[in-house]
DNA sequence: CTGTATCCCGTATGATACTG
DNA sequence: CAGTATCATACGGGATACAG
């Protein structure tokens, strides 16, 4: 028996765990790219782009058209709720959206140099998946803020 | 003229950006919700769970069963890539979830305490989204490993 | 068992200055 | 213009000890 399997079969020992859950469980070990082998794997690397402060509304611009690196610069302070990016961190976030193929990086040769960005097949068809999400969030904003005006009251005594 | 629309004009100005791609710019920035009003909006803390490094291995075990604290550190430690989750980020992370709704969490006054925790409506819906998101990453690894592959080989010129 | 309190570290992010 | 380098800061996350 594999060692993962053993643990799991540890862990639930005491608790009156149905055999379907231990299963399921199992399962859930069995097939490792569920969550993701490591943290450099894409599995849990583009789930951290869309959470993190820029990405997510980098490829929205993008999807809107393609603009240059300082252009992209001024349309994030003009369009985020959270005001400028740094110029450190617009360079970091594009670079990694382009190594992970979701964005084209074109460099026109002049003086002074002009860099353009423009989104991909990958990146759009990301972005499908993540409007799904964003609509769910959308959808149920009223309901997660209630709960959170119920579980913030309750701590107030 | 709202303030945010006058800086995206200024924010492409000298760019050659058709007029459809700033009415786009104009309408991204009106609908405020779609990229969240600041760093506490679900709009974008939903996301930073998803790519947080606990939140939805979590959520995934719920969805298999109602389980107490202690068991599921223990099956956290059987079912993640990453080892060991501390008690004190399991206590947060659960916190975290059930504020948002997308938990219940139930005491058991004995002697010793006993808190079963489970996925709530709610945080089954969510899941149901973000499997679609998780999906994709699985569809697309190989593609992005590759794209991964060939920026990094150009690096080492 | 189910937490809370403290201290510590690594990484994401920012501010500023400098370069081709 | 499009970066890079350097230093500074905030926050997620971990280790350990302690408490009801």
């Amino acid at each position: 028996m594999p060692v993962k399997e053993s643990e799991i079969l540890e862990a639930v020992r005491g608790d009156d765990v149905p055999q379907m859950q231990v299963d399921a469980l199992i399962a859930l070990v069995g097939d490792m790219e569920l969550h993701g082998r490591d943290r450099s794997d894409p599995m849990r690397e583009i789930p951290a782009r869309i959470g993190d402060r820029w990405s997510l509304l980098l490829l929205l611009l993008l999807r809107i058209g393609s603009f240059r690196h300082a252009t992209l610069k001024r349309l994030v302070a003009a369009t985020s709720a959270e005001g400028e990016i740094s110029q450190r961190m617009l360079t970091l976030r594009l670079r990694t959206l382009e190594r992970d193929g979701l964005i084209d990086r074109t460099v026109t040769p002049s003086i002074p140099p002009r860099v353009d960005y423009a989104i991909t097949g990958l990146g759009l068809s990301l972005l499908e998946r993540v409007e799904s999400l964003m609509d769910w969030v959308r959808e149920n904003n009223p309901a997660i803020r209630a709960s959170r005006d119920r579980f913030d009251a309750l701590g107030e005594d």
